[in-house]
RNA sequence: GGCGGGGUGGGUGAGUGGCUAAUACCAGCAGACUGUAAAUCUGCCGCCCGAAGGGCUACGUAGGUUCGAAUCCUACCCCCGCCA
């Protein structure tokens, strides 16, 4: 409601800080300067309801803009869910009961919520307009385009260059997501670069429909923790926003150094100013690129956390990774009877895998013969366990692998379970 | 309607009768090292028993040929491209 007004750094900020590409952007800027809330276009289909780190980066500038007074309209595309995008590979996605789909959309407005401001978005459902479609409609809203046209769009070229299948419902994709924007006259459409023709096409339908056309907002892809291709869940390179602080923490560790400063620049506050002087440290190798990932890290798990989680996966990392000391989250806990057992190696692979914690047996196994599974005592002394029999008592912590562990307990009964 | 290609372990994808639990790459795991869960190096990477070794299950499905099949035959199911 109450706009303010724009000041240069503001709008600075709002249109340069890690964004890839804005259409068109002297007009956008004009829309900002005349101060009328305006409506800001983000989609997600419901098919895939977890949130990462990929999608952070434009939900933040909706957080951003959602700050000078403007309003998100958050479109649940439970009818392009169906058809499943086709920037990815796969063509065909399994259809979704609307069980699911209601399911994977609440879920995702939990998480969209923690970065976007609710009190400023409404939420609206593609049924609401899809719901009615006949086939008359969809005839109409075809017959407004060609092939040729939906060709334009890099991936199907490739795709039908390589002789690759393109499913019919994919060329319809784009319309359907056109549509949206006619229907809830949006002003500005937010979304990856990938996300470029479908925007573009939705300029040209609402031009088609008599509406001044959106202005578009792309923001680059993040590259995911493997550091060659951009997050995805499928890739399994992604880090999710409602990831316990130790996971992020750790992840956030996991990526290349060379990958650090888009993620300050993308998904953190750190002012621009720092982050000239981070760069300028890391060209002339005066500070340890580890230290500045750690200060990433810790702004990124305060991001969806707290400051003080944020402090404590910190001291856990240390703790654990660089240190190699016991973690003290241990949840995980095996119930003996007596103040001091011996036990052979294959009852500790038995607690292992029926605790689910090792897939089977015979991983337990190789992770012995390499000499990953540890008793750690209380005094703090360590014994590698090796095939035979290894002496335990409560209090004792058993590590399989870097930072996996399982605490021994006393317990009159046995614990299963 | 016609012609052709294909379905292999989490993924990509080799393999055309025994040397194949199945090349390679990616992912994953472990160890070493380190400036990090980075990088690098080494090893592991179906399940079950085991000291070595052995057993079981697996290459779309179901049968068949064979001492022996992912590999040959038959039927079926599914996917894709091209031409009309």
């Amino acid at each position: 409601m109450g706009n303010r007004e724009l000041s240069a750094s503001e709008q600075q900020r709002l249109l340069r800080r890690g964004v890839a590409e804005i259409i068109v952007e002297e007009e956008l800027a004009r829309l900002l300067e005349a101060g009328r809330p305006l409506r800001l276009k983000q989609g997600f289909d419901p098919s895939c309801p977890d949130i990462h780190l990929g999608h952070v980066v434009g939900l933040r500038k909706l957080r951003q803009f959602q700050e000078l007074g403007h309003q998100v309209i958050l479109i649940v595309g439970d009818w392009t869910a169906q058809i499943g995008d086709p920037s990815g590979e796969s063509a065909t996605r399994p259809m979704l009961s609307p069980e699911e789909v209601r399911t994977n959309a609440e879920t995702y407005l939990k998480q969209f919520f923690k970065v976007v401001d609710r009190d400023k978005t409404k939420v609206v459902w593609q049924s609401e307009w899809f719901g009615k479609f006949d086939l008359s409609d969809v005839i109409s809203l075809t017959s407004k385009f060609t092939v040729a046209q939906m060709l334009a769009r890099e991936d199907f070229a490739k795709r039908h260059a390589a002789g690759r299948p393109i499913a019919l419902t994919e060329l319809l994709y784009p319309l359907l997501q056109a549509y949206d924007s006619v229907m809830i006259k949006a002003d500005v459409e937010f979304g990856g670069t990938d996300q470029k023709f479908n925007c573009l096409v939705g300029r040209e339908l609402q031009q088609m429909a008599g509406q001044p056309p959106q202005q578009v907002f792309l923001v680059p892809l993040l590259l995911g923790t493997d550091g060659s291709q951009k997050m995805s869940k499928s890739l399994g390179n992604y880090i999710a926003i409602d990831e316990p602080p130790n996971e992020i923490y750790g992840k956030v560790m996991s990526i290349p150094d060379d990958l650090m400063m888009d993620y300050f620049e993308l998904l953190t506050d750190v002012p621009d100013e720092e982050l000239k002087q981070f760069r300028g440290e890391l060209a002339a190798q005066s500070v340890n690129p580890m230290e500045l990932k750690k200060r990433l890290a810790w702004e990124i798990v305060a991001l969806f956390h707290t400051a003080a989680a944020a402090k404590e996966a910190e001291a856990e990392f240390e703790r654990v990774v660089q240190k190699r000391e016991v973690s003290v989250h241990i949840s995980e806990t095996v119930g003996i009877r007596d103040s001091v057992s011996v036990v052979q190696y294959r009852e500790i692979a038995n607690w292992l895998v029926s605790r689910q914690l090792v897939k089977s047996i015979s991983e337990v196994k190789r992770l012995i013969a390499q000499g990953a599974v540890q008793i750690i005592h209380e005094d703090g002394s360590r014994h590698v366990v090796s095939e035979g029999s290894v002496q335990i008592r409560p209090g004792d912590v058993v590590q399989y692998g870097k930072r996996r562990f399982v605490r021994i307990i006393n317990t009159d009964k046995e614990t299963e379970a």
